[in-house]
RNA sequence: GGCGGCGUACCCAAGUGGUUAAGGGAGCAGUCUGCAAAACUGCCAUUCAGCGGUUCGAAUCCGCUCGCCGCCUCCA
């Protein structure tokens, strides 16, 4: 069964057919890097890391390149107010993004690309754009000529015509048409610049990603990723450029854009002032739940985000986890067995129709949880039927967990690796947890009944609640 | 105004032509427990915003209406 995929240029759900057999070039639109990432570069990571992951999972041999923009009129009037070069501040916040990445289990893409560093393609590329009349220098700026492009607009659906001269342009006199935007922009005194053929200057916005795409992965790409917002006018522009410059249609066979995150119902927005960074998320909230919490939804749906909704995926990994768990305390060994998907196809088949049909990994989840009570269900009846549970079972159901963390990024921990994070990020002093456990556990030896519900009570104001097991008191910090 | 999308239970959320409409959270009841918690069981949408149409058959396709949202300007 083929893999589909909904493509935005056409607007359907498609097959997906690479250009080369069992090969997939993949680019992804990564951050401007002139502040902290925000929950949003989150989403938008941590869905194609997902989908990067599932397409070699299913045995493609994927090339996956995400770039970082790192020269762009943002980065300059951030760099300018702090009193720093452009080339400190990028690389800061390249820094704090691979950083933020790595928080939230984001596999490193293998091309990683600068554009300051991919300046020699660029100025090639403006340089064949004004060789084919699709471009055109004017002062030291070069701009893309709009209206030469017979099908612009294709991806964003928008004519040129309607776009019109307008109101929400920029008017620069430099341009023949409002619509053209720049390729080459000259430099101004204290900008980063490099030498090109219309003097000093630096790139514009949307070349840097042709260039890059062009130089790392070709001319004609299987995949192009990147939030919604990209579409119009960084991904129309893209097109343009690049179909222009190299005459091969299509540039992209398959775009792909996830949906926005919302902040308790409201757009995330600079003006609003609500802008949630990645690090003051994981603050205090393990990557895993971020992870589990942003892949809950379809990656193309918008999500919205709130205390509530990232605690409902810290309930339902605690779930995921104590099950673990309990198997490991019940079958030891099963954890480690040698297992395949093939020995196991059935139970495995919804969750590759799931992934295949457009990356649902939010009906994986929901498979994922069936399993889980499915497991706990076995194990309770094994035990009332005071036997020792299925090792076969169980070990089908680490199996699918298995398998599923391959591509998801979640549920592949260590159950005791998990807990110890919880509690590590966790204002709870666990020293002080166990002694209170170790004097109620006294009275209830002595049944000093009062004082062991005291204790406990007390405990779970504080956000830390006990399970009395045959095996002892447990304890684990609640949201 | 143009373009695109969404509307599934108390909340979140899969399902996009054909079995009893996944899963999670919350709630209620039961088993278990000193009592709890956890886990499990049962209950919780005869119905998918509304109205029409196509079809043997629709939450799924088409049309209209209502409501919400995004893009059209820097933005993941």
């Amino acid at each position: 069964m083929p893999i589909k995929i909904y493509n935005s240029l056409t607007r359907k759900k498609e097959e997906f057919v690479p250009i080369s057999d069992g090969r997939v070039l993949m680019y992804v639109c990564g951050p401007t890097v002139y502040a902290l990432s925000h929950i949003g570069h989150a989403r938008s990571a941590v869905a194609f890391d997902v989908i990067s992951r599932y397409l070699r999972y299913r045995g493609y041999q994927v090339k996956y390149a995400r770039n970082y923009t790192d020269v762009d009129d943002k980065i300059i009037a951030a760099a300018d107010k702090e009193g720093v070069t452009s080339e400190e501040l990028a690389e800061r916040y390249i820094k704090a993004f691979d950083e933020d990445m790595a928080g939230l289990g984001v596999a490193v893409p293998e091309i990683r690309p600068k554009a300051t560093e991919t300046i020699v393609k660029i100025i090639e590329v403006t340089k064949a754009l004004i060789a084919k009349g699709a471009a055109y220098p004017s002062g030291g700026d070069v701009f893309y000529s709009v209206r030469r492009k017979a099908d612009y607009g294709k991806l964003s659906g928008k004519k040129i015509d309607e776009l019109e001269s307008g109101a929400r342009i920029e008017v620069n006199e430099a341009k023949a048409d409002p619509l053209d935007f720049a390729l080459w922009k000259a430099g101004k005194p204290g900008e980063p610049s490099w030498e090109s053929p219309w003097g000093k200057g630096r790139p514009g916005w949307h070349i840097e990603c042709s260039a890059m795409c062009m130089e790392h992965l070709g001319e004609s790409i299987d995949i192009h990723g990147g939030g919604k917002d990209l579409i119009f006018p960084h991904h129309e522009n893209e097109i343009a450029q690049s179909e222009s410059a190299t005459g091969r249609t299509p540039y992209v066979r398959y775009w792909l854009h996830n949906g926005f995150v919302n902040i308790e119902r409201e757009k995330m927005s600079k003006s609003i002032g609500n802008i949630l960074n990645i690090r003051d998320v994981l603050r205090d909230h393990t990557g895993e739940a971020v992870r589990l919490f942003l892949l809950g939804s379809h990656y193309r749906n918008p999500i919205d985000y709130s205390r509530e909704s990232l605690k409902e995926a810290e309930t339902s990994l605690g779930r995921f986890y104590k099950t673990i768990q309990r198997i490991e305390d019940e079958a030891p060994g099963v954890r480690d067995i040698e297992v395949c998907a093939s020995c196991n196809e059935e139970r495995f088949m919804p969750v590759i129709e799931a992934m295949d049909d457009d990356f649902n990994a939010a009906g994986v989840i929901g498979t994922v949880f069936s399993e889980v009570t499915r497991a706990n269900r076995m194990m309770d009846e094994a035990a009332s039927a005071g036997k020792v549970p299925s090792a076969v079972e169980l070990s089908n159901s680490i199996a699918l967990f298995k398998e599923t963390a391959k591509f998801l990024g979640i549920f592949g921990r260590t159950p005791s690796e998990y807990f110890a994070e919880v509690k590590a990020l966790s204002s709870v002093d666990a020293k002080e947890v166990e002694r209170l456990i170790a004097e109620r556990n006294e009275a209830r030896r002595t049944k000093d009944w009062k004082r062991a519900d005291e204790i406990r009570v007390g405990l779970l104001e504080k956000g830390v609640a006990l399970e009395d097991t045959p095996k002892g008191t447990i304890w684990g910090v609640k949201g």
